[in-house]
DNA sequence: AATTTTACTTAAAACGTTTTAGATTACTTT
DNA sequence: AAAGTAATCTAAAACGTTTTAAGTAAAATT
C-alpha cells in the first residue's frame, strides 16, 4: 500500500542532505563528527517512517550482494539437501542469503549456473563441482571470485576445499570386511574420475591388495545419469553373475538403496548370505532390518567450515591468502548388515 | 581480470547514443525503428566484448529480480527438498532463479524470512506457511505480492493455493485399515492447528465415527519443535500403554520412522501385531521389510502448478485477478505393512 | 518554398544507494 | 586582526541500467 521511502524523503522531510542520512543510517555517523542529537533524530525518523534500505541499489553501488550461491548435484538428495540446511544456518547466522543450483552433475548445467549466478553477482560459491570443470573454476579463481569447493575438488588447482578422508575411509570399510569373514567383496560405485569416487576405489583396492585379495575384486561402474534408470538391472546382473560374492560396499547411498532392492528380490538374506556397507549414511539405514552399515559424513561440521572458508575469503580478497584444503574424519557406523567377528 | 564492460562503453566504443545499445540489447531495435545494419553491428560488437548486463543495475531500474522465494520448514526434509527441485526445474525453465529459506515452521523465524526477502526484492513467494501467520499473508497480500501458499493455507484468506485433499487421503486410509481387520487405530500426529494436519485428523475421525469405531480413537499429538527430542518417547509410551492397539497411522513421515523405531525395539510384528500406514510417502519406504504403505503426495505435479500460478501472478499485477485454489489428488501406495484381506 | 511526414537517433531523468572531496561556520591561537 | 583548526554538514559523482520525450535530417507533400 504505502510506497517505500527512501532515504532522498527522510532527507527531504528532515531538511538535510542525503550524504548526512546515509551516514548516520550506516552508523558512521561518529566516525565522520555528526551530532549525536543530529544522528538520534534520523535514526528515530527512520523508525517510525519505516525506512528499509533498497538492498539492490545499496548492491549496485557497493558490488556486495550478501548472497552465497551454493551448486551441488541435487537438492532432492539427502546428502547435500542436509548440507544446504547447515550451509543455510551458518551463513544466516553471518548476515548471508544462500541461493542454490541443481548441477545434475553436468559440467554444462554446471557452467551455466556459474555464469548466471555471477551475473547475479553474488558474493561468492560453494560448489561441488561435476567433471571437467577445471577451467572455469581457474576462471573464477583468476577474477578473484570467493570460491571453496566440496565433496570433491581437482588435482590440479589450489582452492579452498572442504572433503572427507575418501580413501581411508573406503580403506577401513574394507578391512571391516575382511575382519568379519568376507572375501568376495564387490565395489559398486559411479563411473565418475571425480576424487572422491577415485579415491575410495583406490581405497578399496588398496585394502584389497594389502590383504591378499587382490584376485578378488570386483568393480562395477555406473554412470550418475544412469543410475534411476540402470542401477537395478546393474547390480542385479553383477550378482547373479557372481554367486561367489559375499559382501557389497557401495559408493553412495543412492546405488546403495538399489542395491537393496536387488538383494530384497533375490531372497538373499543380509549379512548371512551377503554383508553390506554404503559410502554415505542415510537418515533411515539405522531403521532396516538388518540396520545398515554406512559412513557417515559429518556435514555439520563441514558445512561450518564451508562457510567459515568464504567468508574468509570474501574478507579477505588479496590474492595472497593462502587456499585451505580441509580434511573432515567420516564415521565409520557399524551395523547389523555384517555377520559378528 | 578484464574488467566488465558496460552499455556505456560499447556506446563510446561504436560512438552512438546509450540509449541506442539498449535499445538494440533489449531487441526493440525493430519497434522504435532502428536500422537493421547498426542492430547487427552493435549486437555483433556486444557478443564480440563479452558484453554481460548487470542484473543488479537492471533489477534497481525495472523492479524485476527474477527471483522465486521458496519458504518451506526444512530443506533437508524429504518432501520440501524434493518440492525444491521441482520448483527449482519448473522455475529455471521460465527464466527465473530460487532462493531459498527454512522456516523451521517458526512464525518468527517465517516473518523475519519474508521481510528479508522482500527487502530484497524477490519477485514472488512459494510458502508453505507456519501458524500464525495470518497477518503477514494478508499484509503481503495488500501490497500485491505475488504469492502462493502450499501444503497448508488459512481458512480465512483467499490465496493462490497447491494442496492435496488430506481430508479424503485419511479417510480412506482409515477405511483401508478397517477393511484389514484393524479396529484400534490410533493416529500419531503433530499438536499444530495447521490446515494439512487438522484435515488429516478430521478425515481419520469422520472415518472411525462412520464406521463406529469412534469409541476406539486415539490421538497423539506432538509439538513439531520437539519431534526429534521427544516422539520416539511419546510414541513409545502411547504404544505400552495402549496393548489393544492394532494399527498406527502417522501424520508425517519423519513421525512414521520414529515410530518404526519404536515398534523395532519393542519388536513387535509389522503387519501381524500392528499395521503401520505413513502420511507422506518416503524413499524409502518400499525398501523396508515388510515396505510401509504411505499416502504419497504428487510432488512433480504440486511443483508445476505452484510455479505456474505464481508466474500468473507476476504476469498479470492486476489486483482483479481471481486467486485458484487447487487440490490435487494424493496417492495411496498400498504395501506389506497392513495384513492381507 | 514552406510544410508535413518519415525514418532514425538520443539527452537526460530515474531507480536508491555510497562515498569523495569539499564547504561552511565558529572557535582558537598567534 | 589574521590565520589556523575544529566541528559539522553536504554537493555531486558514481554504480549500470531503462525509458520518456524529443531532436534531427531527409524525403514527401502541398
Amino acid at each position: 500500500m504505502k510506497k517505500k521511502v527512501s532515504i532522498k524523503d527522510i532527507a527531504a522531510q528532515l531538511n538535510i542532505s542525503i550524504t548526512t542520512v546515509s551516514l548516520i543510517l550506516n552508523g558512521k555517523a561518529k566516525e565522520v563528527g555528526l551530532r549525536d542529537a543530529l544522528a538520534e533524530k534520523v535514526l528515530k525518523h527512520a523508525e517510525e517512517v519505516g525506512y528499509k534500505p533498497n538492498l539492490l541499489a545499496k548492491s549496485l553501488r557497493t558490488g556486495k550482494t550478501k548472497i552465497i550461491c551454493l551448486l551441488i548435484e541435487n537438492i532432492a538428495d539427502p546428502f547435500f539437501s542436509s548440507v544446504a540446511a547447515f550451509v543455510e544456518e551458518q551463513a544466516n547466522l553471518r548476515g548471508y542469503k544462500i541461493i542454490y543450483g541443481s548441477t545434475k552433475n553436468e559440467p554444462g548445467k554446471t557452467r551455466e549456473l556459474i555464469n548466471l549466478f555471477k551475473d547475479r553477482h553474488v558474493d561468492g560459491f560453494i560448489i561441488a563441482p561435476s567433471e571437467n570443470l577445471e577451467k572455469d573454476i581457474k576462471s573464477l579463481l583468476s577474477e578473484n571470485v570467493p570460491l571453496v569447493l566440496f565433496d570433491r575438488f581437482y588435482e590440479t588447482i589450489s582452492t579452498d576445499q572442504v572433503v572427507i578422508d575418501n580413501f581411508e575411509s573406503a580403506y577401513k570399510v574394507v578391512e571391516l570386511l575382511i575382519d568379519r569373514h568376507y572375501k568376495n567383496i564387490a565395489f559398486i560405485t559411479l563411473d565418475s574420475s571425480q576424487t572422491q569416487m577415485a579415491d575410495r576405489l583406490s581405497g578399496y583396492l588398496k585394502a584389497l591388495n594389502d590383504y591378499g585379495l587382490k584376485a578378488q575384486s570386483h568393480v562395477k561402474k555406473i554412470l550418475y545419469s544412469k543410475v534411476e534408470q540402470d542401477a537395478f538391472n546393474e547390480i542385479m546382473e553383477l550378482v547373479k553373475s557372481n554367486p561367489q560374492l559375499d559382501a557389497l560396499f557401495f559408493g553412495t547411498s543412492y546405488l546403495t538403496l538399489k542395491g537393496l532392492e536387488v538383494l530384497n528380490e533375490l531372497g538373499i538374506a543380509i549379512p548371512q548370505d551377503m554383508g553390506v556397507v554404503s559410502f554415505d549414511d542415510h537418515a533411515v539405514f539405522k531403521l532396516f532390518t538388518p540396520s545398515i552399515t554406512a559412513v557417515a559424513q559429518p556435514v555439520a561440521q563441514m558445512s561450518e567450515q564451508l562457510v567459515n572458508l568464504l567468508l574468509e575469503q570474501i574478507d579477505d580478497q588479496t590474492s595472497s591468502r593462502i587456499k585451505k584444503q580441509i580434511v573432515v574424519p567420516a564415521i565409520l557406523h557399524v551395523r547389523n548388515s555384517l555377520k559378528a567377528k
